[in-house]
DNA sequence: AATGAATGAGAGTTCATTCAT
DNA sequence: TATGAATGAACTCTCATTCAT
């Protein structure tokens, strides 16, 4: 999955990588506040402690910060989701706590999450499939431990029950961010973790 | 609930409906094609066709058009919703034709109810909540159905269980539309319809 | 020789064409002061008497300004130039009287032609190439007197030497605004032309 | 005629030198393919083969690239003139040489001479002059030799006609550049010249 | 002497909105 | 009620120039 090259002026790879984070932050914040679309990119450069002109030394366009801002929070989440799932255990615990972790990796970064929700759709195409493809990723990783779950007779499951079952449990990921606004005023994530997994189990 | 009221220079209650019915068509084709911010007045008041003047005589703001667009939209999903609902029938019947209906809305009106879904988050404060209310009712008369079935002896499930089943309900709905890239490569809206029922109930 | 067509939004082609003098009017003057480059759009907008987002009514770019320039001049040059060869005369009369017009146009519009003159470059391509083809009409049209000439007998005179007499008089014409500070220092219009004549005509 | 001076924080005068050819060349390419204003002064450095820092080492803005470029180009163009009329020979001689010359050097330093003659008027005035003293200073020359044929009895002529001779020659020079679109369709530099000549000279 | 990251004024262009007709 | 020309604030992006290293 090779990565859309960003342009930038400035040849130190650690500098670029430095202000890059700097303006990931930034952008964040205001995407979040303002969405993608009302912030400028002056307002970037700005709370990211440089100028206007310095922004566009380490970037092309507005939108190779949406991207950028995507791609880090992908990075993020892929990086969090298979640390946590590292263990090997029995499939039963291993799935389980592969949501858990899913959704403890959307609490953490649902500020993230949100905005790259949100804004995906203004990434020109390129960048748009690449993250799509991303996110495609991430739901194999859970499709495989299914699988593993079958496999170990812990699920009995066809399927294309298996594929809906991933696509649900992304989806239950990611509402935890969207629908906070209705899902907080009634639980916690330990709560809303347990009913996801009832209701993914049948435990009723 | 009380309407948001946009503001309007002309009298003729009848000439305004007609009027905003032509911007609310247009506006969804381009907002579906676009989005909100890449769309200008100027392409609506012509695709709808008067002329820009024309069209600030029954807005007040390009963002009334957005509202305008997204209560039409959930206008329409809880009317079609709704009617699809009408007739009484044993509390299962009624779960799973309920569910169906919902889906079937969704499908129906997939590039309005993707649109809405993508740019609420451009309407002023005000208009949001207004938005964010019908979907909430949305999801409480999910509620009451699925209260019924409890009471019906249908299902067994606790008050807590309602409430993260209609949330999930609601948003099985939404995902037909905003991850129609990956699942309608694998599943027909029926299978899709069929595959979560089946998740929801358990039968397997 | 089909006009390269300048996007304008306003529809009363009345008043595109009054707009467009303005503009005109005022970036002659600009463009002679300060060349294209360094005039600013703002510039050309304030000097015209209305504003920035006015301008970009009646065109689409700043290019198009320094096009319809052109564009202008050689109209000018050629309405006057024919105006002035309308009549009927004896080619030897005919010849001069033509040189005369060209020099005489070039001196009223000496700003307009010095302008057009160094700034071409600075066209899109195709304009470019419309423009040239201007001037490539009009030393046809030279040409065309000389070969009158020669077949009253006025002048005796090979092919090779009408096409570059043709070429010869039309930079003795353009040379007269670029080479003014040589020039003007010396010489009347009335004084260069006969000199020149003389020249042409090796009348010593 | 005191050179207009370029300043240098480098010491090191062949240094200097070297530097500022390197930009020279670079310069003229790119002048030539986008003009003054288009070119940046990244690119020139870059394409000099040093960064924009040592570039600003060895001149104090743009314009003086555009003035060493200039200097340049008249430098090469009077040098290669003045060499190729050493020689002491009869006056008519002499005269077809000067201007076959003339033609000669234009045509090797084309691409040098048409930037020179289009972007000039962007100097700074002070520099400006500089450069319209240095094409006087060759008028001059031509000048000179035309009276040489007057005293030789080789050209019967006016004072008044020996300087629009020079002109009208030093002009034939330059648009053997400047109109090489219609020039060259029709002519190798040996027939121009010896039309030009012709006309010249009245040898028909 | 050489580098290149940083700067910010300023450029071209867009577009929601207004208002005289 | 309908029109569309006019407006100008605001946007993204560029680039000559500086200066610490």
């Amino acid at each position: 999955m090779s990565k859309r090259q960003v342009p930038s002026v400035v040849k130190d790879e650690r500098l670029i990588q430095k202000r890059r984070e700097q303006m990931i932050k930034s952008a964040v914040d205001l995407f979040q506040e303002k969405g993608f679309h009302r912030t400028t990119t002056r307002e970037i450069a700005r709370s990211s402690g440089f100028s206007i002109g310095t922004l566009y030394e380490y970037i092309g366009s507005k939108e190779d910060i949406l991207y950028l801002v995507c791609d880090a929070v992908y990075e993020g989440v892929t990086t969090r989701f298979n640390h946590l799932l590292d263990q090997t255990l029995p499939a039963g615990e291993r799935f389980q706590q592969m949501v858990a972790a899913l959704f403890q990796v959307m609490d953490e970064m649902q500020d993230e999450v949100l905005v790259m929700y949100q804004e995906v759709k203004s990434l020109p195409k390129e960048s748009l499939i690449y993250v799509l493809k991303k996110d495609e990723s991430m739901t194999k990783d859970i499709r495989k431990v299914i699988i593993e779950c079958r496999e170990e007779g812990y699920l009995q499951i066809s399927d294309e029950e298996i594929y809906i079952m991933a696509e649900n449990i992304m989806v239950k990921g990611y509402m935890w961010t969207f629908r906070r606004w209705a899902l907080r005023k009634q639980f916690t994530l330990a709560q809303y973790t347990r009913l996801q997994l009832d209701a993914l189990l049948k435990k009723n």
